[in-house]
Order: C-alpha cells, then structure tokens, then sequence
RNA sequence: GCGCUUGUAGCUCAGUUGGAUAGAGUAUCUGGCUACGAACCAGAGGGUCGGGGGUUCGAAUCCCUCCAAGCGCACCA
C-alpha cells in the first residue's frame, strides 16, 4: 500500500527536524520548542511541490525573522537520498520544496503494480466501525432523503472500507411503535373500506395516505377475504402488519439493491423490545437516580446531561418512546456488539436529537463521543430550473424507485454524492438525464472509455500495452503528464480524508479532477508517437489513470464503460 | 423567543482545517478535429467571500455582533 505524498511529508518533516535541531547545535538558533507547523501541498505548483510555514510559526520562539529563519533551515538540509532536489524561500518565509523527476515516476510504477488495490491504506487500522444509514420508515416507500443518505452512507462506507476501516453497514428497521401502529390503523381502515365502502369508514386524519396502504389493504383482501371484518380491532391490525409489513421491508430490500446498496445486517428495532433491552434502559437509568416518574410517565433527566429539558421514556399508556429505544439500540451497537465506532446518517431535521442522544449514551456510562451523528441537508429536485415536489405520474411526492426509474443509476449515485452532506443539494433532473459534457458523469466514464480506446487501438497495431516497460517512466515530462501525476498520486490521501471527515463527496470532485487532468494531457501528449520509449511511458501513465477512475467509480457502485454508448447523432 | 445549520462569480458549488494573486463547472464570447473518441481541449470576461467589528506576520476559514434563509424546540420518529 503505498502513498507517495505521505512518504514525501514524512521524510520533509524529518528533513525539517533535522535541520532545525542541527542549527540549534550549531548555535544558528537559540535553544526552544520547535513550533507546531504544518507541511502542505501548494495550490499554485509555482510555489513548489510542497511547502512547510515553520519559519513563520517559529518567528516568535527564535526571535529572528522568518525569513532569516528560512535561510538559517535551507542552509542545513541534505536533500542527497531524498525525493527532493531543490528549495526555495518565498512570500513571507515559505519554504518551497520541488520534487525530483523519479518521484513522479515511482508514482506512476507504484499505481500499476498496485492495481485495482491502489488508494486503499491501514489508516484505519482495522477498527471496528458500524455505519447506520437510510432506515427508512418501514410503514411507505423512500423519499429523496433516503436515496441521498443511501449514496452518502454507501460511498462513506466503501471510503472507511478502502482507508482500512472494518466497516458493517446496517438498516434499521423501525418496526416498533407509533408509526407502527398509525401503519396498523392506516391498513385497518383500507381494508374495512374495501367491504363497506369509503363513505361508511372514514380514514384516520393523521394516517398514511399513500395508494401503497390501499394496495396492501387490497392484497390482504385477496388472500383472507373478509375474515378479519368482525374480528376485534386489535387482531384484525395485528394481521394486517403481520402481512403488510415484511412485504414492504422487502420493497424496501429489492428497491436498495436495484441502487446498489446492499447492508450486511438489517436490525429489527422490536427485537429490543422483545428482548427487554429497552425497558432494561430504564432501569438503568433508574438505578443511577437519572429517572423519575410524573404525571404517570417515567421521565430521564436529560438536564443533567447537558439537555435543556428532561424526556419521556416510557408513556402514561406504559410504551416506550423512541429515544428510549434508540438508546437501547446504541447500547446494543456499543456493548453488545462491540463495535469501536458507530456512524449515523441521519436527516438534518433530526438534528435536535444529536445531543440528547449523546448525552444519554453518556448517562447510562457509554461514550458519546464514539458516536458520530453525520447530518444531511434536504435534497430539491429540480426540472426547468424549478422546483419538483411532487411526481408528474403519481402526483404524491418522487420516491426512490420513482427516481431510478426516470434517470440512470449511474447518476443518481454520483448526483447524490458530490455536495457534502451537510449543504441542501439541488439535484438536476434534466442534467443527469442529460448525455453531454455539463454531466460530470458522462465526463469522467468518457475519460475512461477513452483510455480504453487508445489501449485497443494500440493492441490493434500489434503493441502488447500489458508487457510495456516502466523504465522510461522519467520521460514524461511534459507539463499536462506531471499534473496529471500529480493528481493520481493523491488519491489514497483523499480516501483517507474522506473517511476521516465523513465527506465522501471528496471522491466525486477528486474523480472529476483526474479526468480534466487526463482530458488534458490527451489533446497535448500523443500517445501513438514514434518514439517507442515515449509511447510506452505514456501507455503506463494511460493504464495509471485508468486504475485510478475505475477504482473511484468502483467505490462509488458507477459503472467505468469501455465505450459510451452514443446515443446522440 | 431559544438552539442547530447555511450564506463564496448570473446559476450550481470547491477551497487541502489559519497561508502566497479566492478556484472549478455552467451560462456568455473567441479559437481548435485530413494522427489515438470534439461526450474533448485552449483562452476571455465575470467577486465588497452576506454586512460590520476583533484576534495576528497572514482570515473565506477562528471570536463577537447584526442581517437573511432552512431546520428543530411532542407522552411523533
């Protein structure tokens, strides 16, 4: 596993130690802590490869100027064996540091012997982490807030797996209370309906409209007839949520797959009640003095837990609340399971939920900060420039399998994960429709296909492009190759910031990054050149960055065509 | 009213955690296919980083304040 700009920082802060405490020997620099400084890649290359602001953040310490400080530091460097054959000072005291031609050419050696494998890291070093996302509402179907925490929680997962984290995706099956109930009430209704007419049963105010609810009231018909008109309400609910409900958590299944996601566990939040894992909360929070009842209910004191008020465990009618729940489901995460770290993708409007539950966690003697909640702003659809709300065919709000239907996968995927999560995305309709340059996605498969067209038209001449030589990697040279590397080196980096900063729509800008870059390099660098050593290097800069895109989009479940189908004229 | 989040080019957004002249895409305009895919590339214009203070060598980034928007503040989840 390699990563070439880690290995460049570590040797340049060793480079800096080194030069900095010979100076202090030597009596240059007075005696001192050497300062926090920080070694990073410059936005404009002219100010080098890499560059560190010691001489400034050391100013104060060393009493000297920065910039004499920078002289004093750049004097007592040994760049011989090091990546590096030149430093500059500029500004107001950087110290600018350029790379040698073999370092880019080990970048490019390194990604073909890695493969598939390159970007992946022991960063995370095996930790045990649990992502939670969509959990959707069992009781109707997923919303654009499901598909894009679907697409967030995905691709976060897939970062955390390639940085070197041991990473469990779960579904949360809210399959318990209130909603459960409405759901129960909702079908009830639907169904006695069926058998005496609309007019006679009237329908819950606050139910689930959804024509979903008719057709399962509808299915249930089918099979049981009116068998269940006069059983008491209690059973005849029952039925229908016994019937109703795996039907429409497999929906849930068979609509997640079709958008790639897969979770390795689905979690049933009644097994914690069944189990007596939610009540066992109470009592736990009882036993620590941390609950109270009034006006019938138990009651948790938040307020000590930093809380601005205290929260209702278990309702006067003797059930549970949710946050009670939840907090037996963290419980189970943290202590039962034993996971390291747990990750919730949770929609922004929950936000107010955040520190309650931490602090909970805390109260019952966990640690709330292994629980990192990443929220995620609303998503507008758009069309026309205007605001969708609702479906055009089913006039009720678009649902995944709605979305699916009317774009490509491909896109959807990539559309949801290019705004960090917690910024309202706009998401375009007729642009990710759209098979042109303004979609970025066409964009980077087209870069692929690209590559994969030059490769087999080379093949086609008789040139075996897998048994090219990656001795003349130094040959490239020209500026468009040395960006290009540039950028291909830092995908195990940006992986790992990713992962470190729940943001992987980090990897949908990085990919579009590297197709500019090799869009760029095409129209200049000919790779068909007469020259054989030329042509092979840039063969292997070719098969590098082909690597590169098809290991992003594989993380990212979007397809990394061989050709685009043209579909224009 | 209190709390969380957001505010960067006409539009959609980046900005390497405090660094050098704030960057992309799109839209507008101008160039580039008789050699590997023009679904591409190159160039131009476009900015009070919401306003105002502060912190320091240095602020889009940190602190205070005001303005605007979204979301929360249930014995719902």
């Amino acid at each position: 596993m390699s990563n070439l700009v880690e290995t460049a920082k570590i040797q340049l802060n060793e480079l800096i130690n080194k030069a900095i405490s010979t100076a202090i020997k030597d009596g240059k620099l007075p005696e001192g802590e050497i300062p926090q400084f920080v070694i990073e890649i410059p936005s404009d290359t002219a100010h080098g490869d890499f560059a560190t602001n010691i001489a400034m953040v050391s100013a104060r310490a060393f009493h000297l100027a920065p910039k004499k400080i920078a002289e004093i530091i750049c004097e007592e460097f040994d760049l011989s064996n090091s990546f590096f054959e030149k430093t500059e000072i500029a500004g107001p005291g950087f110290i600018n540091f350029f790379l040698q031609k073999n370092w880019f050419a080990n970048v490019v050696s390194d990604i073909i012997s890695e493969g598939e494998n390159y970007g992946r890291s022991d960063f995370g070093k095996g930790e045990k982490v649990m992502i939670e996302f969509v959990s959707a509402n069992p009781t109707g179907p997923m919303h654009m807030g499901n598909a894009r925490g679907g697409s967030i929680g995905d691709c976060l997962a897939a970062a955390m797996d390639w940085a070197g984290y041991k990473v469990h995706k779960e579904f949360y099956i809210n399959d318990a209370g209130n909603q459960i109930a409405k759901f129960g009430n909702s079908l009830e209704a639907r169904y006695l309906q069926i058998f005496k007419g609309e007019d006679v049963i009237e329908f819950p105010e606050d139910g689930y409209h959804g024509e979903d609810i008719k057709e399962r009231a509808k299915g249930f018909a089918e099979i049981y007839g009116d068998k269940y008109v006069d059983a008491i309400a209690e059973e005849r609910q029952k039925a229908l949520i016994n019937y109703a409900l795996p039907l429409n958590i497999e929906k849930l299944r068979t609509d997640l797959k079709k958008y790639r996601i897969e979770f390795d566990e689905w979690f049933a939040e009644s097994q914690l009640h069944a189990s007596g894992a939610v009540m066992n909360v109470v009592e736990v929070l009882k036993n620590k003095n941390l609950a109270y009842e009034k006006d019938g209910a138990i009651w948790y004191k938040a307020t000590e837990f930093g809380g601005e008020k205290d929260e209702v465990l278990v309702r006067a009618n003797g059930f549970p609340t949710y946050f009670t729940a939840d907090i037996a489901y963290h419980y189970n995460k943290f202590v039962v399971r034993g996971f390291d770290k747990c990750i919730d993708v949770w929609g922004a409007d929950h936000h107010g939920h955040v520190a309650r539950l931490k602090g909970a966690m805390n109260a019952i003697g966990l640690d709330g900060n292994k629980l990192d909640i990443v929220l995620m702003q609303l998503v507008n659809l758009t069309k026309d420039g205007e605001v969708v709300k609702m479906s055009k065919r089913t006039g009720k709000a678009i649902t995944l399998s709605d979305l699916i239907e009317e774009i490509p996968i491909d896109a959807a995927r990539f559309f949801f994960n290019m705004r960090e999560p917690n910024s309202t995305l706009d998401f375009d309709l007729d642009l990710a429709v759209e098979e042109s340059s303004k979609n970025p996605v066409y964009y980077v498969q087209y870069a692929h296909a690209r590559i994969c067209s030059i490769l087999k038209n080379l093949e086609a001449e008789g040139i075996e492009t897998s048994k090219t030589s990656l001795n003349n990697l130094e040959l490239l040279t020209a500026s468009e190759e040395i960006e290009l590397i540039r950028i291909l080196s830092r995908l195990t980096s940006e992986i790992i910031m990713a992962a470190k900063n729940y943001d992987p729509a980090r990897l949908t800008h990085y990919i579009v990054d590297v197709a500019t870059a090799f869009h760029s390099f095409y129209t200049t660098c000919h790779v068909r050149v007469p020259e054989k050593e030329l042509m092979e290097a840039r063969i292997e800069l070719c098969k590098a960055t082909r690597y590169v895109i098809k290991n992003v989009l594989t993380m990212i479940k979007v397809d990394a065509p061989e050709k685009m189908t043209n579909n224009k004229e």
